[in-house]
DNA sequence: TTGAAAGCGTTACCAC
DNA sequence: GTGGTAACGCTTTCAA
């Protein structure tokens, strides 16, 4: 393995110089650097990132935690991260939180610089005590889809998100809207399923229906659970003519059940999701589309920028615009 | 930050010590042990990663070079690998290569144990004078959905998985059938949609059906470029009756275009997939089913044994089973 | 069983 | 401009 030092020998120089060239110091003969830059290639060196970092006090690497599986949105979202650190320097590790102690370890152990130099946190709130823990070991954190004091924050309206899907479904004349999502307290605390159902009940109120509990169904974020909470609902008297899903994966649930036991979508029930993965193209799905693979290149962007300028990053919330896509799963409620 | 002398000075023993301690070390009197282990605590002493790595020679970390969001199996996939390091010391970074530039570039950078302690590249075959290197540096390799010499393999019979698929339509009763699949020199050399297509070829011509040229179409894998694939197959005279899609998105792809069209699936074109992604189940798809985030949890087991044993690990090859799984794209061809 | 000290490969400061 | 030399925080001999 060749080192620093192997190269300033044989380039007849000192280590210092050899570095100095790496990093693009001035302070450098043009001479030299030709000098040391060919002993570099020819000696094919390259320093070990393991020994900058210990002496640099960095190492860089960015860190992302995330609900990775889930959600099919954080796969998105990370395409967004990954694509946006391409070209820097900067490596991604993958903190996959599929568990509450996932997080919780995390968060405890990635308070230094050691470990990554920048934490993009997805759809977790950290706790605020854990939150100033890593950003007192200086370290800067960017959230996305979450909220939290003193850092820079990527989000959409969630709120507006779910009037947006709820008023749709409202002028298309449907009176008995029902609503599938998270439950409120979901073990990694996320907000923005009942964000959205917090736009959902505002319409409804607004609009004069009222909300009846009986629509209003909680369970995890799974295309199956959402199949079991939609044959609930079928199967009450007076059953819903729409269901709006707080995610796309659980209205392909939704559409999922309808289908099975017959009834035509959107003739008989109308389907609204929400995020517009991938998916909802391919299954016509009408959603609230969020511009998942931006809002990960963009929390990636501020990050780096953040690092570059070794200064916190501006504690701004940048909201990301979200938009009705009306596709084929809604119509009209035509009275029986 | 406290450092290791700093807990030695506080518990009155040397940094060694607390390094045995820290690593279990069985020369360590257990009063000792103890003394250590309650500083530790006080002072909520965390050992330094980078450190640590550079010390020892090696980072704790695990690479996965992955075309991370261009199939939508390698996302199973890596579910399986961070599954598998769940509990394990292992971080894992993710080298997403887009682009053949990055793979090459991964390839030239990872050869040693001070970026990752071992490597796991999917779906990509390395070229043998790079994998050479690689292990050369000491860095084992486990090749996923890939073949190569010197290393573990974890695969499937793609070959045979285009049997069964073929089969199956050919069981039904088809006589015109399509395939669709990746192109045989794709820039990242994916070889499996190729092998699938061997598959195909062999069993049309064992049932004397023959291999029509102009059924057979390439494109990048993608839902959108089968879609359009398709409509060049059905815009022909003598259309096909059958698809066979090398991946289950490719699948979905021909299944929108037919149904653009006013096709009915199955009933005017069968349609099989391969892979089993979650959306196939949503889909009704007919698929040919393989493991996908059990063959990542096997490498990356295959890999931390290695790890363990600090030997290269055996070139074995790993072939995990494939199935046919029937949905509702598919059915049998009743002649006009 | 333990402490002291020599690395591990870089960077960065300080003289020259 | 450049070389020498402390750090950086840990592991691991080597003695004792």
């Amino acid at each position: 393995m060749v080192t620093i030092s192997d190269v300033a020998t044989r380039a007849g120089v000192g280590a210092g110089t050899v570095s100095r060239v790496l990093n693009g110091s001035p302070r450098v003969s043009e001479a030299t650097r030709t000098k040391v830059l060919t002993t570099i290639e020819e000696l094919g060196y390259r320093p070990n990132p393991l020994a900058q970092g210990l002496s640099r006090g960095r190492c860089q690497t960015l860190g992302v935690v995330v609900p990775f599986f889930t959600h099919a949105s954080a796969v998105e979202r990370l395409r967004g991260v990954s694509a946006a650190l391409d070209g820097s320097r900067y490596d991604l590790v993958l903190f996959d939180v599929e568990h509450p102690v996932h997080r919780d370890e995390f968060l405890a152990t990635l308070t230094r610089r050691d470990r990554a130099d920048g934490l993009i946190i997805m759809s977790m709130p950290p706790p605020p005590a854990d939150l100033q823990r890593i950003l007192d070991g200086g370290v800067p954190v960017v959230l996305i889809d979450a909220v939290g004091d003193g850092v820079p924050v990527v989000r959409t309206d969630d709120v507006e998100g779910g009037r947006l899907a709820t008023r749709h479904l409202v002028a298309l004349g449907h009176q008995r809207i029902a609503f599938i999502g998270d439950a409120p307290d979901n073990p990694l605390g996320f907000v923005s399923s009942t964000e959205r159902e917090r736009g959902y009940r505002e319409v409804l109120e607004a609009a004069g229906l009222g909300v009846d509990g009986q629509l209003v169904r909680h369970g995890s974020h799974d295309r199956e659970v959402a199949h079991r909470l939609t044959n609930e609902l079928l199967d009450s008297i007076d059953r819903p003519t729409a269901v709006f899903a707080a995610s796309d994966v659980q209205a392909l649930g939704v559409i999922e059940a309808a289908r099975a036991r017959g009834l035509d979508v959107p003739v008989d029930l109308s389907v609204i999701g929400f995020d517009d993965i991938e998916l909802a193209v391919y299954a016509g799905l009408t959603t609230v589309r969020q511009p998942l693979a931006e809002s990960g290149a963009l929390g990636a962007r501020l990050l780096l920028e953040a690092l570059r300028g070794e200064a916190a990053p501006a504690a701004d919330v940048h909201e990301l615009p979200l938009e009705l896509v009306e596709r084929s799963t809604t119509a009209p409620w035509t009275r029986p």
